[in-house]
DNA sequence: TTTAGCACTCCATGCAAGAGAGTGCCAAAA
DNA sequence: TTTTGGCACTCTCTTGCATGGAGTGCTAAA
């Protein structure tokens, strides 16, 4: 009787009840629908009948499908889009899913540390896979350099940035420098440096060049070239990930094909696709949800992301996300991912 | 009529050679021989019917097995066993192999990039999963540590070990130090232990430590501490290992059990049992093979993996490892792994 | 608008039959 | 004594067919 046909297809209460049972139903337990059965389980004392009309009307617009003619019917893409947007009553962590998480994201650890702990944690609660990518430092600092002498007109520089951070690298120069050049050196460009923006840095050192003509440019020019490598490389740093309980994966009957699981892993492994669609992340405000093949990506057809950026000072470090089946429980998934992402980045921010 | 039937069970020569064509063409085919066919691919001139007596041996000895009554026979481990031992004539390599592996493990690349590509090698050229162990460094020796002063009672020490290896911790102390009062306990540690074993090195800050007692003992109690973590780490370190290709494994039908597979990546995932497999090789001379579980892993049942030790200066560093389907070719897998064992541990003569 | 009834479709299962591959054994040939 | 041809037998794999179950769409009545 009361309905809201307002818009294109706004489906009336009954028909939304409906396909949330569906959904519900879909993801507990794998098996197509049919219209007995969801007469039964929505509890409107309606018959079959009139199940097996309301599901052609869902059918029409695209919310559900049947694999076959006999098969009852099952969640499209957009079935589980409108059930994640308007449907979803998400529950609460029970406290020992949450003292876990707490226990194991404590501060205590190193950067490295908490990102596996964290990934591992999406995966053993959630039983899917866990991703977390590493953090990036948004503003590298130069804080100080040392160079040691190494055999073979070669030194080891060793660039101390932001708070705590150290990376190191080797430098073949032309020709062998004393330890006491290299102190030079170094004390030189840690007074011209210290305490600017690894950019800001790197430009106050190659205007310097020009003015300081004298026998440590080579040394000097190494040095930068060294700040290069390093932005560089911490460049690829921060565009990697961890992945844990890839394996977990395999357990899902609709996974189970194992060509797909092969492209999956595999895009887990080169890393490329996946980490444009984490980065593309990077800037959502909380919880993002890709259904299938929303995010545009073939191999993560049949599959479920659920991304959250995690961010230390109001500044998002990085992202974490679960991979899973498309028949996920988002629902339960959804709280995990939230939680974790603002416990890693509270512990980090004791870190950085 | 010239049979040596002197042991217990020696083959005679034909019976010989029709087991290893049998494995060869199982190796390449993946499909059971039959009396037909082997009896014309052994260019023996010799009836079907024959072959089959031959055959009813060897099933006896155990060296092949039929799969069900018609369905011509298999190698068993042991037969594998006697082809690896006994028939091998291994393939030299191709020049462009060759030519792939020197470019790629040229002697530029960082320790970590060596090992990466060593693996990622290995699981290229034979289509497998290719493991290399990072190689754990012998001699540790100390050679300077610095100290810079982070906030909140934090200080982070920069420890160079061997050559050009660096570790670095943040100490959390007891009140803040300043930095000269950092620069003298550095000066200090650096005097009373450069060049030193760290386990010798350990040992003389801990003795020097009764004697000094004075205010920067905080300090140096920590910087004791760190040394120990920096050993503990680098043991786990040199525990550990890089796995490419794990998804090579998923095209062999012979793994295609999503059971099987998933066994395996987890025990690629937690390192434990394969950890102590590649430790246990690391003191053989040169290339040793498992065969299904011979190694005495479950896991490996079906796979069959071939490893050798790298050295620099005589001195092993690591295992490198190919693990793959037991019907793979060994003839083509070993000089691979031979070559590229060799090519890693010169080329880490010079980075180490 | 809802419901009951009915014809229809599709899948899964089980069964039987036949083809194909290969073996083991026996008796004859070399 | 060894090798060979022949033959019965076994096992798997495929195909075809019948059956039952599950579910749908449609129509007509409530």
């Amino acid at each position: 009787m009361v309905s809201n046909q307002d818009s294109n297809y706004s489906l009336n209460d009954r028909t939304q009840h409906l396909l949330k049972v569906l959904v519900e139903s879909y993801i507990s337990d794998g098996r197509p629908l049919g219209s007995r059965t969801l007469a039964k389980l929505s509890e409107l004392d309606v018959s079959p009948a009139t199940v097996r009309n309301v599901m052609a009307d869902l059918e029409e617009f695209g919310f559900v499908e049947s694999p076959h003619t006999s098969a009852g019917r099952v969640p499209t893409t957009k079935g589980y889009r409108l059930f994640v947007d308007t449907m979803l009553n998400v529950q609460p962590l029970t406290t020992d899913v949450v003292s876990q998480l707490v226990e194991n994201l404590n501060p205590k650890q190193s950067v490295n540390g908490l990102v596996e702990s964290a990934s591992g944690l999406l995966s053993d609660l959630t039983s899917m896979a866990g991703v977390v990518t590493i953090p990036k430092h948004e503003r590298a600092e130069f804080r100080q350099i040392e160079f040691l002498p190494l055999s073979d007109q070669r030194v080891l520089a060793i660039l101390v940035m932001n708070r705590q951070e150290v990376q190191n690298r080797i430098l073949h120069t032309d020709r062998e420098y004393s330890e006491s050049e290299l102190l030079q050196a170094a004390n030189y460009l840690n007074e011209l440096c210290a305490g600017q923006d690894l950019v800001v840095a790197r430009q106050r050192i190659l205007d310097e060049l020009d003015h300081v003509r004298e026998h440590m440019n080579d040394l000097m020019r190494s040095a930068v070239e060294m700040g290069e490598k390093l932005f560089s490389e911490s460049d690829a740093e921060k565009s990697d990930y961890v992945v844990v309980g890839q394996t977990n994966l395999m357990e899902y009957d609709e996974l189970s094909d194992i060509e797909k699981l092969k492209g999956l892993f595999e895009a887990f492994g080169q890393k490329r696709e996946f980490l444009s669609l984490l980065d593309s992340c990077i800037f959502a405000q909380g919880i993002q949800i890709f259904i299938g093949q929303e995010s545009g990506y073939k191999v993560l057809d049949g599959c479920s992301v659920i991304t959250s950026p995690y961010t230390v000072d109001k500044e998002t470090l990085g992202v974490l996300a679960v991979v899973g089946p498309t028949r996920m429980s988002y629902e339960r998934v959804i709280p995990i991912v939230d939680l974790t992402a603002k416990l890693l980045g509270e512990a980090l921010n004791n870190q950085i």
